[in-house]
RNA sequence: GGAAGCUUAGCUCAGCUGGGAGAGCAUCUGCCUUACAAGCAGAGGGUCAUAGGUUCGAGCCCUAUAGUUUCCACCA
């Protein structure tokens, strides 16, 4: 019994089955062969806290479809999967839950606490990766890596002892910056700076000897607690004499020096700066350059330490009002102005960093950024768009020393251990040390690791590095590596100079570079203003693969879009559109149709769908490799469409109501091509095409497995296209001319054909019966009829008799019209053609195929002049 | 203060190395033509932001300008 298609494409009814399908044939796993290319892409991997946003969506989409293309196309196809540990989000979210059964870190101690961030990574941590496996996304699951399993770990710690034996890591009390809410350090490109209201209040120091006050102005005033000098430049006239001299810190009343600094701006405010060294990345340099005290005056949670018991205890804001309020009443506040300036915030929970000095971990930058820069430089990775390579290049170009330390629990704790007693340290892999001065038990490092240095070993340690394993060798480097702009400071670079370290070769040949996915009003889609879409909604109602189709098409290479659910809908409406192509195919098949390929004998129309298909198929492996993946799509959209489903389907139609020889071939060109572009619209449109492939196949294999249909030359039905697509312009004018008068497709007419290749119109006669109202066709060189409707294309003239529906008037104004329109082709023709520049400059192919277009353009008017000639 | 992107039909966006402007949605007119009304057949709609330049030829390349978005940056 031949299995029923449904009515309509439902992909509730089967997106779930073919998954499993997929991943129970292993087709996902691929093995490491010496035959074949391998073509591999690690995953961005997604937070263990996450939840599948638009941003994922598209992110996995992009990467599904290039692996599934360079799967079909008979790579090592390898798509490697898994999930970060995001130190800070996890843990805050650990600690959130933690507080609702009123415990602390503290209480429970780092080994209990990380016994609980265990299970909740047990418990949470796959949730990301059930729904990535909702969208389609073909990777290996046997491959699965977590940036803090066993083997990353191991990755994490030799690349921290070599940088450290080498020197490129180090421990310093420098300024940081500080997230009192995270209560960790978090590196510069963590910071992410927001312009805010703020004040500029002006305040006046006076001298110590009493001569006079130096007038100042902040936008902090609370950080006067820590100042321990003030600075002017050393070229400003107006405080020369005062370079050297003592002033007294309101408030504190403390003596403090006056210094001079060339990073102070003399024809800014009052030229006169407030130095403290704890709270100011800026004063902490002009502290070190003037050897000046470093005073913290504040505790992790950003509040005024003890040293001010006045003060103490009191948030930075609070301790803002009262210091002002104190000035005040000290006569020291001038005045305050509205200022508006750049604050800093955490990237993770929008808390105002505060820079702090403290004692943490960074990694040398500078000795790792030329081979990253000069990899791109030389193209042995690209970015696509390639626009991107200035941003990288700038930001490397400009980099600062990363802190890698952060004061958290969950992550790769630092490898280093501390002997109390003599002081001693050393940096091991071991997870116990002995102190090799004293023989003590030595104390390990509390802090751990950045989260984006485990992420930065990504693309090796994912595939056994530091063993030199079978996948290492054979897939390391990577090929296309697939992200949104936004973290190419973050990942990107970081990737880039620790693959070049480490594994002497660039992580990847590619980066393409995708923007965000934006609300329908062009809004990022954020939590707080709550207007995420969530993709799983989206599938549930339209389907994995309308999703997949609306974010890969109509967009370029990292340019934002636009959400909107209509998109998704006219996806959705192309995918019932293919499902219903299929079922209608399905439908005319006998029982125990055997597929044998092409059949010996093609007609004219079956010869213009082959090569209808074979562009098609060329274009879009031309497009793919250039990454267009937007405009392959659209390609693949009309040709399924427009070309296989409006016309060839449509053209079968009467030969499937004929019986014999003329059935069974177009049975078999229409399984021919339909099996073509399912294999070409796979890796876009994964389910649906699985599915009917499925069915059509009898499910012997997958397409998945199949091979990517590639224009090999064979087939060349060139000219055969050219004179179908004549037929198809004789129809198209037939169809116009009957509307623009608008007789009804019911009012049927017999048609007469005026032409010179009458074999070419008696052939196809039936497909103006069918799809061009005519009753009856006849064909000769030259008809007389006045009084009928014409339709006139280059190459025919065609009457259809109307009797009394016949409008001459209107007939003759239509016909103006168009000629109207055909004399503007010439007029453009002729003078591009009549142009000596042009005639001169242009390609030969070119002008040739200029002088083509003239010749028809001049048919088309002699022909509509003759009908306008024979109406008079 | 630097840098980049964007500006194309009413809306959302494509447009390959320069060779007569495209799609989807929306609008209008006809159609239940035995796969599909989530459909079919037609139609209308654009000085490709503005001004210069290069070129035989510019939506595309160059230069300015305007609007807009984003990234980077230590003027307290």
């Amino acid at each position: 019994m031949k299995q029923e298609m449904a009515k309509s494409y439902q992909p509730k009814e089967f997106e779930d089955r073919i998954y499993q399908m997929w991943n129970d044939s292993g087709s996902f796993t691929p093995k490491v062969d010496p035959k074949k290319t391998p073509y591999t892409i690690v995953i961005p991997p997604p937070n263990i806290t996450g939840q599948l946003h638009m941003g994922h969506a598209l992110d996995e989409t992009l990467q599904d479809i290039l692996i599934r293309w360079k799967r079909m196309s008979g790579y090592c196809a390898l798509w490697l999967p898994g999930t970060d540990h995001a130190s800070i989000a996890t843990e805050a979210k650990i600690v959130e839950a933690m507080r609702k059964d009123g415990v602390t870190k503290e209480d429970i101690g780092r080994d209990g606490f990380m016994e609980r961030a265990w299970a909740w990574k047990k418990q949470y941590g796959g949730r990301i990766v059930e729904q990535l496996k909702k969208l389609g996304s073909s990777c290996d699951w046997t491959r699965e890596r977590f940036t803090m399993d066993e083997g990353c770990n191991q990755a994490v710690k030799e690349v921290f002892i070599r940088y450290y034996e080498e020197g490129l890591i180090y421990r310093g009390e420098r300024i940081i910056n500080w997230c009192p809410k995270c209560l960790t350090s978090i590196s510069d490109a963590e910071v992410e700076y927001e312009d805010q209201a703020g004040h500029f209040w002006h305040l006046r120091y006076p001298l110590k000897d009493g001569s006079g006050y130096l007038e100042l102005a902040t936008t902090r005033p609370e950080t006067l607690l820590g100042d321990t000098a003030v600075a002017v430049n050393p070229a400003d006239e107006r405080y020369q004499h005062l370079i050297g001299k003592t002033l007294i810190l309101p408030i504190v009343h403390r003596e403090i020096p006056i210094v001079a600094d060339s990073y102070v701006e003399m024809d800014f405010g009052t030229g006169v700066v407030k130095i403290t060294p704890a709270h100011d990345p800026n004063d902490f340099e002009v502290g070190l350059r003037h050897h000046l005290e470093i005073l913290n005056v504040m505790t992790d949670d950003a509040r005024i330490t003890e040293d001010y018991p006045r003060y103490a205890g009191m948030d930075r804001y609070e301790a803002r009002k009262a210091i002002v309020k104190d000035l005040e009443a000290e006569g020291a506040l001038v005045k305050i102005e509205d200022y508006s300036h750049h604050v800093g915030t955490c990237y993770r929970c929008g808390t105002t960093v505060e820079p702090r000095v403290s004692q943490q971990w960074f990694v040398k930058m500078q000795p790792l950024v030329q081979p990253a820069i000069d990899a791109v430089k030389t193209g042995r990775t690209k970015f696509v768009p390639e626009r991107f390579n200035k941003i990288y290049f700038h930001w490397l170009e400009n980099i600062k020393d990363w802190c890698i330390s952060r004061q958290l629990w969950w992550g790769h704790q630092i490898p280093a251990f501390y002997c109390d007693s003599c002081g001693e340290m050393t940096v091991t892999k071991e997870n116990t040390a002995v102190c090799p001065k004293c023989g003590k038990t030595m104390r390990q490092d509390p802090d751990t690791l950045d989260t984006w240095f485990s992420s930065a070993l990504w693309p090796f340690s994912t595939l056994g590095w530091p063993e030199q394993t079978e996948d290492l060798k054979y897939f390391y480097p990577t090929n296309t590596l697939v992200t949104g702009y936004d973290i190419i400071f973050f990942w990107v670079v970081r990737m880039m100079f620790s693959g070049l370290k480490n594994m002497n070769e660039v992580p990847f040949d590619t980066v393409l570079i995708h923007g965000l996915v934006r609300d329908e009003q062009g809004r990022k889609m954020s939590k707080s203003l709550g207007n995420g879409i969530d993709p799983l909604q989206v599938i549930e109602e339209y389907g994995a693969d309308a999703l997949r189709f609306m974010l890969a098409t109509g967009n370029a290479p990292g340019n934002d879009m636009r959400y909107s659910d209509d998109k998704v809908k006219a996806a959705r409406n192309f995918a019932n559109k293919l499902w219903n192509a299929s079922r209608f195919i399905w439908m005319n098949l006998p029982e125990d149709f055997q597929y044998t390929g092409l059949p010996e004998k093609l007609t004219l129309e079956d010869k213009w769908i082959i090569s209808r298909f074979n562009t098609t198929a060329k274009e879009m492996g031309e497009n793919l490799e250039k990454f267009e993946i937007g405009v392959a799509c659209a390609k693949i959209y009309d040709f399924i469409w427009d070309v296989y489903c409006d016309w060839y389907i449509e053209l079968t139609k009467p030969r499937l109501q004929a019986e014999g020889l003329a059935k069974a071939n177009t049975q078999a060109v229409l399984i021919w091509v339909m099996r073509g572009m399912l294999k070409l619209l796979h890796p876009f449109m994964p389910y649906i095409t699985e599915e009917i492939w499925q069915v059509l196949t009898g499910g012997e294999r997958l397409i998945l497995t199949e091979d990517y249909p590639v224009y090999d030359g064979k087939y060349d039905f060139t000219q055969e296209e050219q004179q179908f697509e004549k037929v198809i312009a004789a129809i198209r004018a037939i169809r116009n001319s009957r509307t623009e008068l608008q007789v009804p497709p019911s009012k049927k007419a017999r048609i007469y054909i005026e032409t010179n290749e009458p074999e070419l119109y008696r052939s196809t006669a039936v497909f103006f019966e069918k799809l061009a109202s005519a009753s009856a066709v006849e064909i000769g060189e030259k008809f007389d009829m006045p009084d009928a409707v014409t339709a006139v294309t280059d190459s025919v003239r065609i009457f259809i008799p109307m009797d009394e529906l016949m409008d001459k008037e209107k007939e003759l104004a239509r016909l103006k019209k168009e000629q109207e329109k055909v004399q503007k082709d010439l007029d453009f023709l002729q003078k591009k053609l009549s142009n000596q520049g042009f005639l001169a400059k242009a390609p030969e192919q070119l002008i040739q195929a200029e002088q083509a277009k003239l010749a028809k353009a001049q048919e088309k008017m002699d022909k509509l002049m003759q009908s306008m000639k024979d109406f008079q």
